[in-house]
DNA sequence: TATTGTTATACTCTATAACTATA
DNA sequence: TATAGTTATAGAGTATAACAATA
């Protein structure tokens, strides 16, 4: 019956240190973490439109403007026009922007690996599945409205 | 050689699922999650000074200002003199702030529950030692002056 | 002189609504 | 008519600096 808030405790714990650690690794390339969320975005998917990026991010097309506007203010991005839509601008990463983000890569394997470091192939896979399954049942909190805890008035 | 970035992966999946699910545990209260963090503080460390507070939830005191200013409002806590030092305020819950950290409490532990149902307790173990190791070392890379990764100019 | 909390000011993230220019 | 991105406006979180009251 005990056990399972420990567990709770520690991802928690987790979460923010892995959010402060992230923070902590971009501290330098003035970038917020908004912004250093949308560059890794733009990374994953290539040169795209501020509409995908808004679906990305889950922000509103407005959000995205002033992200952009900061990070083209920085040399991170740039706005080029889209080849078939002239509505459209075609967000895509500068020299210093796919710099960083390729440090970003860097830095994400680094923490990966230094987390986990002696763990044997078993162990990595075991881990790996139980917070598969940990992952899977948060989605279907999230996805399922809550019952209503009857929190009262 | 791989196998780390899956476990870092889902680390950061779960810690963005966890704020949703939080999140999304408390719309309706009226509260955001800053709001939220400081009535958890608070109901940690029972009633106690901005100051106090300040340091608990590592932000200027200004700012904690403008937090109590909003739940005072929500009329989730109150602003009380302090015994002994007339500069001070001693910010307490109210019978509602009670009520919506107790709240906080049964959700807490609804969703630790739900993350691990069917776990053994060998299990539960077992992770919860992976997951304190895990949290160790991040504590250590948080509190280790990043050895600078040579981000370029 | 140091500390507690506040006013003043400013920046970032975020949202909605209205508008322009395309499609 | 619908879509892409913008201007306008607003609220929340956060920070620094200056100041009042009290220690």
């Amino acid at each position: 019956m005990a056990g399972h808030l420990p567990v709770f405790d520690r991802l928690l714990e987790i979460a923010l240190l892995i959010q402060e650690d992230l923070a902590n690794f971009f501290t330098g390339t003035g970038l917020t973490s908004s912004r250093t969320h949308l560059l890794w975005e733009l990374h994953r998917l290539g040169p795209c439109t501020q509409q995908a990026l808004a679906s990305a991010l889950n922000v509103t097309p407005r959000n995205v403007t002033g992200l952009v506007d900061a990070l083209e203010a920085g040399g991170f991005v740039e706005r080029r026009l889209h080849p078939n839509d002239r509505r459209a601008t075609l967000v895509t990463l500068t020299e210093l922007g796919s710099k960083t983000t390729a440090e970003m890569v860097r830095g994400r394997e680094l923490i990966a690996s230094q987390l986990v470091a002696g763990f044997g192939e078993d162990h990595l896979d075991r881990l790996s599945r139980d917070l598969d399954a940990i992952a899977y049942r948060l989605h279907e909190m999230v996805n399922t409205e809550r019952p209503s805890t009857d929190a009262t008035a």
